[in-house]
DNA sequence: CGTACTCCTTCAAGTAACTTGAGGTTCAAG
DNA sequence: CTTGAACCTCAAGTTACTTGAAGGAGTACG
């Protein structure tokens, strides 16, 4: 079999794992990633387990982890003494707060929808101040929505 | 008719508008207030046209406007020499960013749900590290999701 | 061995849109 | 006149990085 080692950069690395070189520097220095081995002459390499890892929390960004939320799943995905719960939970916190997020997007979709198709009806051409979506604008959602 | 006129401090205008008081402040330091006048003291006074403009804004960014597309909102709800289709453009262009955000986390809500449901058939309770949501994670999503 | 070129280094500041905190002043009530 | 809430300014913190300046390291070519 191939067990030869790969030596990464970190140009190489970022290609690989899809993020920049100065987010990878950024994750050493808040602690997501370990401190990097470095040539003589200072600079960083790595190797495949760094790729792992730094793969690992790009897929969690992705999903829209916060920072905190990945260093607690990065011990959890390495711990054998806790309990998988643990990262359901926070999968399913997060999934609310996703859905949160969905309902009042939609609302605003609906919203603005309505601004923009009303303008072209009504007003679309005329001068600024009478823009119907000020109008519009001015009425509150029901419901309520946005932060 | 009562034409008389409302004074506020800033507490009153903030509580009035919704917004918080360094908010208020903020908005003056980048321009999207005017200078507030001043008491002898040297503490902020507003009135009624203060309470409408900072209204209207407030109502932009609960719409999820930036404040610089609030800045020239701002500049069309009281212009009479400027086309009203400057306003809907502004209002479509959001309206796509919404719908290109909406997708986003619709894709993002059914995956999430995947990995809930799937930990709580296959592994709940079991190791952390031998979660399936890191396995389903490890899953790069087709069509694409997320920055 | 020089030199050209890319990639790397650190450190500081910028981004969005505010919030939070420290330390001190003004106002209204009693 | 004193108390206490609300106000003032200025600086720093928040999130998750990005951008920029000034200079060093690594590699390929002649």
């Amino acid at each position: 079999m191939n067990l030869h080692i790969r030596v990464f950069t970190i140009g190489t690395l970022a290609k690989a794992a899809g993020v920049s070189t100065p987010t990878i520097r950024y994750y050493e220095e808040i602690g997501l990633l370990p401190p990097a081995h470095r040539t003589a002459g200072g600079q960083r390499t790595y190797d495949d387990d760094d790729l792992g890892r730094l793969t690992f929390i790009k897929q969690c960004r992705d999903f829209g982890f916060g920072i905190d939320q990945v260093r607690v799943l990065l011990d959890l995905s390495i711990s054998d003494s806790r309990d998988c719960t643990e990262t359901r939970d926070i999968a399913q916190l997060h999934l609310n707060e996703v859905r949160e997020k969905l309902s009042e997007l939609r609302l605003l979709e609906q919203r603005l929808e309505g601004f923009v198709s009303r303008c072209n009806v009504a007003c679309a051409g005329g001068p600024g101040q009478d823009c119907v979506i000020f109008k519009d604008m001015s009425a509150p959602a029901k419901g309520g929505c946005c932060g």
